[in-house]
RNA sequence: GCGCCUAUCGUCUAUCGGUUAGGACCCAAGGUUUUCAUCCUUGUAAGCGGAGUUCGACUCUCCGUAGGCGCGCCA
């Protein structure tokens, strides 16, 4: 029998990374096992199941890369069927119907009372409780309406799920929803439960503990990829020493029995990493795409400017595309920011603009303007007035980038090129010695 | 309280009775007297405690301990 397998959730207009790690796995024994990946808006809260809540849900998914095979079932569709199930149980002494509290009549499922309820658990092994242990349980409201453990079974049984694979906080669920299975004379699926994501403090993880949603990641500039790769690793590991891994390889060697049963923590530091990784292991075409998507969405203009060469540098200092425009707006105007620690550490010291307005003379006859002959001329200028490479270099890089860090300085020298360098160093060489980088400072202040 | 589950470096993990317990993140040092990043090399760091089974247990069993999950007319 051909797998079938089906992501679950409820739209609330935000998906947990705990939730979306469900759909991956979920999806990844789908390809694995060439079966069929199936979505199900479980909608019944009609309060919090609008249509964006849903529209968020597709998004996220898309976003990721999830691919469902079939439309999506929309549980509040079943409502009639759900009841006709009940219906049908209550007939054959199944369930029963019971006023609790003056709220009208519910109707409840029976639980055997005798024997032992157990399954195997493709994650977690054999499960095995008294039966007894797991009391009656309501599946239809006095109001009404279907409960989830119904609804549930019932949509699994007609959407002909082979594999549940859901969260760990399902698992007491599973002693009840297999009676329910085996009530209705329906297959019972194979289950497993992942692990839970826990916090630092060992907590499930929450919006308290940083971001908790897909849509969070992606606002700060996460990849799917990178988010998809994190997740699948939280719970599951290839066998070898592999962590970063293609669509395709997840999908081949992706196995259930390779899961842990234990809950994982969410590491931010190593999520980052991976980020970086991601970025700057995209082929170039790619990482220009997203490059110029950023730059000029910053208003920023690439008329006239060696982009590839500016890309070379900028791609493996790139940890998010989204810190693309600040981090080489330099390259494209002479309107770019100075980072004022490094300005003051750098720019504001005796002979400061003297120096600057120097190198911009040299540099304005030096033929050819070359990483060479611009290294070469700093290098002969250090020796002459016996400083170190540390005490020109630095100041440079701080007047024509206004920043402490970036691409080898003459590497972005030749970037930037010759006119606009030796203007930036007699313009900042000017502001230094009218105090204009003080006052900015002191107005920050 | 009752039930179920879990337990390897700080973190994510490999190991499926015999290993110097491996890798990755993080951190530290070096390559690197132009920064940042990358890359490379090296280093620090682990079997929760106690019994038992066995020639031999991280691995199997039991008892503790700690943590998680569940015990809704929520999903």
């Amino acid at each position: 029998m051909s797998v079938r397998v089906r992501f679950a959730p409820s739209p609330t207009g935000n998906v947990h990374i705990g939730n979306i790690r469900a759909a991956i796995f979920n999806w990844l024994f789908a390809r694995h096992n060439r079966g069929r990946f199936l979505l199900r808006v479980e909608d019944t809260d009609r309060e919090r199941s609008t249509p964006e809540a849903i529209r968020t849900l597709l998004d996220c998914m898309e976003w990721l890369g999830l691919d469902y095979d079939e439309p999506p079932v929309y549980q509040s569709a079943n409502s009639i069927r759900h009841l006709e199930v009940a219906e049908e149980l209550l007939g054959r002494g199944l369930a029963y119907r019971e006023n609790k509290g003056g709220g009208g009549e519910c109707v409840v499922f029976r639980m055997p009372t005798e024997g032992r309820l157990g399954f195997v658990d493709l994650v977690k092994g054999a499960m095995r409780k008294r039966a007894g242990d797991t009391q009656d349980f309501v599946i239809v409201r006095s109001n009404g309406t279907p409960v989830f453990h119904l609804a549930n079974v019932v949509d699994d049984i007609d959407m002909g799920i082979t594999h549940v694979i859901r969260g760990d906080d399902h698992v007491e669920n599973t002693f009840k929803h297999i009676e329910l299975f085996k009530a209705l004379n329906a297959p019972v699926p194979h289950f497993a439960h992942l692990p839970m994501i826990v916090n630092n403090q060992g907590k499930p993880y929450s919006k308290r503990d940083g971001a908790a949603f897909v849509g969070e990641f992606r606002e700060q500039g996460y990849l799917p990829d990178t988010i998809f790769n994190f997740l699948l690793l939280l719970g599951w590991a290839p066998g070898d020493d592999r962590e970063v891994l293609t669509r395709d390889e997840m999908i081949e060697f992706f196995a259930l029995e390779r899961c842990k049963s234990s809950a994982a923590r969410f590491d931010v530091k190593k999520l980052l990493w991976m980020n970086g990784e991601y970025i700057r292991n995209k082929p170039r075409e790619e990482y220009a795409r997203e490059f110029l998507a950023r730059v000029t969405a910053a208003g920023l203009s690439t008329e006239g400017v060696d982009l590839e060469g500016i890309m070379e540098q900028m791609q493996v200092r790139t940890r998010f595309y989204s810190d693309i425009p600040d981090n080489c707006a330099y390259f494209f105007t002479d309107d770019y920011a100075f980072d004022q620690k490094a300005v003051s550490k750098r720019l504001l010291k005796e002979g400061i603009p003297e120096l600057l307005e120097k190198i911009a003379g040299e540099y304005q006859q030096l033929d050819p303007f070359t990483v060479e002959s611009t290294h070469a001329l700093l290098e002969e200028m250090a020796r002459r007035q016996e400083s170190g490479m540390g005490a020109l270099v630095h100041p440079v890089r701080v007047a024509v980038s206004g920043s402490a860090e970036g691409p080898g300085l003459f590497e972005m020298l030749v970037l930037i090129g010759r006119e606009r360098v030796c203007a930036r160093l007699q313009q900042v060489a000017q502001r230094v010695r009218n105090g204009g980088f003080e006052t900015a400072s002191a107005a920050q202040d």
